[in-house]
DNA sequence: CGCGCCACTTACCAGATGGTAGAGAATGGG
DNA sequence: CCCATTCTCTACCATCTGGTAAGTGGCGCG
């Protein structure tokens, strides 16, 4: 009985792999399938077509993306070291799951109703996020504006440097670990002078 | 003769059109060929192949985008006004040429050989703004730090932001002319904070 | 034993895909 | 008038696609 789940969630796992590299539309049921020594139609039983493997893999990808934050969030006061306690977890994932961040990416390239199902799935996590930066400009410890266009902003500048390895390569600067370290850095750096009001992080709670 | 480039300029668009917006994949000849109203074949006697269809189609936009960007430059002094020229240009891009800045995207998200066809067609613009940028940090205009990371920073941002409708939608904001000016501004703002040393731009050349 | 359920397979299919072969119309030059 | 070129078409094809139908083997349970 460990064995139903386990192919299942093999399945799973090289759908997510494959669709969020290559892509939904690149790979088809036998490339998943032949990644996995299995036949098609094992993966047709445990789904019943590919529009519901991607939905399960975009719910699988949800909650592992929403895992992460929440962690990231329970481990680090609020303010500014919460901000950076979650680009920190973003990058953490672009380097052990880079499929996970392609995902989310992919999926918005391929509207509804696959992005329907992604936003929704996410929709808490951007009410608590509003909510926490609301909150941070009510105190003080942020540059007042509408915060759904600041966390828009944010989203698009961490997924971006996260993930756009191509770009980066056209700017000159080499994929590894090293520059992504520093990439985290300079990004950092870029958010922490958008957002933060001079002098009020020190006193944050 | 004029008729033998109309067809082909008319090929060019509705590739373009489809491939930035619905995908490359999610794209056949047959689609582009139908909604030109000729045959598939009459998209091969131009293009030998989909992948040399796809190499003329990012010639195409690349000269596009590097003419606004040009124009946005040129008519702009240095400083913050032409980054903010510049991020203009791609907001109104955005809104009356969408499929150009999809096909980007598309393009990044595709890799090589098609990212590297791209990369080298746009080069000589990211050398510029490097160059631009470096004169402003040691002009004392910009803070300092690495441009090509600056760059990338600002690629990923103002790109998802004029291209991320789905993700705009989950957070609450609904696309429109006047949402778009709003996203705009904000961005600029962020923009600003992030990247101008306070007290500097005034006496800029 | 034997019945049925579970996990998975082989066999198959209709439609779409990128691409080839080659013919037909229009044009223009000798 | 005829040939050659340019452009577009119809006809066709091998391959791949997601999906259906119909089993097959094993395991648990009465």
């Amino acid at each position: 009985m460990a064995r139903t789940t386990d192919t299942r969630e093999r399945v799973l796992q090289a759908a997510l792999e494959s669709f969020g590299g290559p892509g939904y539309e690149a790979t088809s049921l036998d490339d998943v399938a032949a990644e996995l020594g299995v036949s098609k139609q094992t993966i047709l039983y445990y789904f019943p077509s590919k529009a519901a493997l991607l939905d399960a893999v975009i719910d699988l990808s949800a909650a592992e993306l929403a895992g992460a934050l929440e962690d990231a969030v329970a481990s680090s006061p609020p303010g500014w070291p919460r901000i950076e306690a979650v680009v920190r977890s973003v990058f953490r994932l672009a380097l052990r799951r880079p499929e996970l961040l392609g995902l989310i990416r992919e999926v918005t390239r391929l509207g509804p109703p696959a992005a329907t199902r992604l936003t929704d799935d996410l929709e808490p996590l951007v009410v608590r996020a509003r909510g926490f930066l609301e909150a941070e400009m009510a105190a003080g410890h942020m540059r007042r504006s509408d915060p759904r266009l600041v966390l828009m902003s944010a989203y698009s500048t961490v997924i971006g440097v996260a993930t756009e390895v191509e770009v980066l390569r056209a700017v000159g600067v080499e994929p590894g670990m090293k520059a992504m370290v520093r990439r985290r850095t300079e990004l950092l750096d870029f958010l922490k002078s958008a957002l933060v009001v001079p002098g009020s992080e020190p006193t944050s709670t």
